[in-house]
DNA sequence: AACGCGGGGCC
DNA sequence: GGCCCAGCGTT
């Protein structure tokens, strides 16, 4: 096939003024290509970093990884969001490191088939690790391609992904496609960016339609976001002899298998009485005799498409509260092994420095 | 086909 | 406050 002008432009971009650096660029080794792309899903390189060396550090190797109780492993990731990606990357580097027996596998199929890589990660493994012809679809991809033909097909949609994988198929350079992959997503976070893109210094000014026709801030076009949802946590911390009441998330919501404390959530706000006389409480206490000590102030945690208000309630008790079935009482010294959701981290943070003060 | 899943940086 | 990020699994 006849190289395209993209294409043709794009790799002499890419050699002549692509100064990007990261840790995984031109790394050849699957494990560690696999573990950096999970990292990124939906991840900003300046965010993912950081844990992808940290990683790479206490798992040299997927065996490393693999054998990691999985505990360790998700104290890792926190703070990093999306923590299914790390149920995905424990189950995957298991299945890895004993049916596969450390060799990470070298087909498309294969590797598409594994939990948590999709068409985007799978293409770029393949690329990356064994420049097979797979061209990478990302956030990226989409947008350098929407912008340079101008095209309205709404990326976030079942019809745009099959149009723009066509398309981005159509111009992958197949003697060099992990090259080309790297290259594509380099331009189009270094130059075709989501706001301010440089076009006065793009290789394909000429040819950019979006450019041509003063349309790059049109492009590309998604369908609209949902509505978002308020929610209002009311956190709990009981503490019995030195130990506290912890429980870990496994419902259909977020943060699933992070660490929490009791939960009482309600759709609005409610007042510190409201609390105290709430089913809930009086459910969760009964009769027993009970020690307030402290109120935090009420936390904001903005996720996508959810604001959480959180508040934390500190209560110490006498005597253990024997229906609380899923929940494990843990020494304080220890509750820093757990992982939790970012503002509670930050509140015990918070909790712990106040602690230093006095 | 639509929806839900985090946290952070930038405008 | 809104948008977007090296997407994926579930329903």
């Amino acid at each position: 096939m006849k190289e395209t002008v993209f294409t043709k432009n794009l790799l002499l971009w890419n050699k002549k003024s692509n100064t990007r650096l990261m840790p995984w660029k031109g790394e050849k080794d699957a494990y560690k290509i696999w573990l950096s792309e999970i990292i990124l899903q939906q991840t900003r390189v300046e965010q993912g970093w950081a844990y992808y060396e940290k990683f790479i550090n206490a798992f040299p190797t997927v065996h490393h990884l693999a054998k990691a109780p999985e505990q360790q492993v998700f104290k890792m990731w926190e703070g990093l969001g999306y923590y299914n990606r790390c149920k995905n990357l424990i189950e995957t580097a298991k299945i890895i490191s004993e049916k596969y027996d450390g060799k990470f596998p070298d087909s498309y199929e294969e590797i598409r088939n594994l939990k948590g890589i999709g068409p985007y990660t799978a293409a770029a493994i393949s690329s990356f690790a064994y420049n097979l012809p797979y061209a990478v679809v990302d956030g990226n991809v989409e947008r350098v391609l929407a912008r340079y033909f101008g095209d309205t097909t709404p990326v976030d949609t079942t019809i745009g992904k099959k149009f723009y994988t066509a398309l981005a198929t159509k111009l992958l350079d197949k003697e060099q496609a992990g090259t080309y992959n790297q290259a594509i997503m380099d331009f189009g976070a270094v130059i075709c960016k989501p706001k301010n893109p440089l076009c006065e210094i793009c290789v394909h000014q000429k040819n950019c339609t979006a450019f041509q026709t003063n349309n790059v801030g049109n492009l590309p076009v998604k369908k609209k976001a949902i509505q978002k949802k308020i929610r209002w946590f009311y956190y709990f911390i009981i503490e019995v002899n030195g130990a506290t009441y912890i429980h870990q998330r496994k419902q259909n919501d977020i943060w699933q298998n992070l660490y929490e404390f009791v939960l009482y959530e309600t759709s609005e706000p409610l007042y510190q009485q409201e609390i105290i006389e709430s089913t809930f409480f009086k459910n969760l206490f009964g009769k027993q005799k009970i020690n307030v000590k402290k109120v935090s102030p009420v936390y904001k945690q903005q996720l996508t498409h959810q604001t959480i208000n959180g508040q934390f309630i500190n209560v110490s008790i006498n005597k253990n509260i024997s229906f609380l079935k899923d929940y494990k009482l843990v020494i304080n010294k220890e509750i820093n092994q757990y992982a939790f959701p970012r503002f509670i981290t930050a509140h015990l943070q918070q909790t712990h420095t106040e602690q230093q003060l006095f």
